[in-house]
DNA sequence: TTGACTCAAGTACGCCTGTACGTGTAGCCT
DNA sequence: AGGCTACACGTACAGGCGTACTTGAGTCAA
């Protein structure tokens, strides 16, 4: 499949709350920034426009109004974001990355508690 | 501390290798770089020079060649890349990456056990 | 129905990025 | 000494990105 583009830090912000929102104009995208970053509707509709070109939404026209929405899942595009991430800081490995985010960012006890679950179960299903 | 400019991917990948040298000239970062990713010569020495302006690296004259060495570890800058990946993909929330990783990306049996070391340590060590 | 207002779409623009070319000079061969 | 080679440095340039201004068209009040 012919690759997309990669979403830009931009782009990924607005991605982000277009899934929120399931569906939306520039105007609900815009209004959706959280108060504390300003943002104009206009950058706004530029990523829309250009999440648009690169596949990542599509609009539909109600009036004279776009309203976009998602046609890619968020799960897709943020194994792509890590998998280049990991590539590129670790070099493929993805251990690095677990230690690091568990060892130097905070987390919470029942996040581990979670995690000891998780880890639990891939033990059991994958030696199958 | 005013916040450096963040890596480029390009960046990035010769910034690794300059870790990895300890120090190196432009000759040996190229060098270094793997037979399967062609790049050029001079492009590898726009990017070290470009680590000396963003304050990655710096250079020091032996005869009129430049060996640059890091000037920033690895850790700090992997915690800060991924600082912002974490923001702008998950809203600053460090599950749900970790959670991605291991679910989404094979980790190896010995990694887990690894992992479940971790997570022991941490359990111990951080009520107190 | 004309002005004032609102908003969508297009256009703009400077900086960053990935990539490399051209030019000049230090050293080596003959 | 005159040329050839190797390489450092500066320069270049097209495309992407972050951000927004401008223009034109629909809408409501007087």
């Amino acid at each position: 499949m012919a690759r997309r583009a990669a979403l830009s830090k931009g782009e990924m912000e607005v991605a982000r709350l277009l899934w929120q929102l399931k569906q939306a104009t520039v105007r609900q995208v815009h209004e959706a920034f959280p108060a504390d970053r300003t943002i104009d509707f206009t950058t706004v509709q530029t990523y829309l426009r250009r999440l648009e070109t690169k596949g990542y939404a599509t609009a539909r026209l109600q009036g004279r109004t776009r309203v976009y929405s998602p046609t890619v899942r968020p799960r897709t595009v943020i194994r792509e974001t890590i998998d280049d991430l990991v590539d590129r800081l670790f070099g493929g490995e993805t251990m690095p990355l677990v230690r690091h985010l568990i060892e130097d960012r905070g987390i919470r006890d029942e996040d581990l508690a979670e995690l000891r679950e998780l880890i639990d179960r891939l033990e059991k299903g994958e030696r199958s």
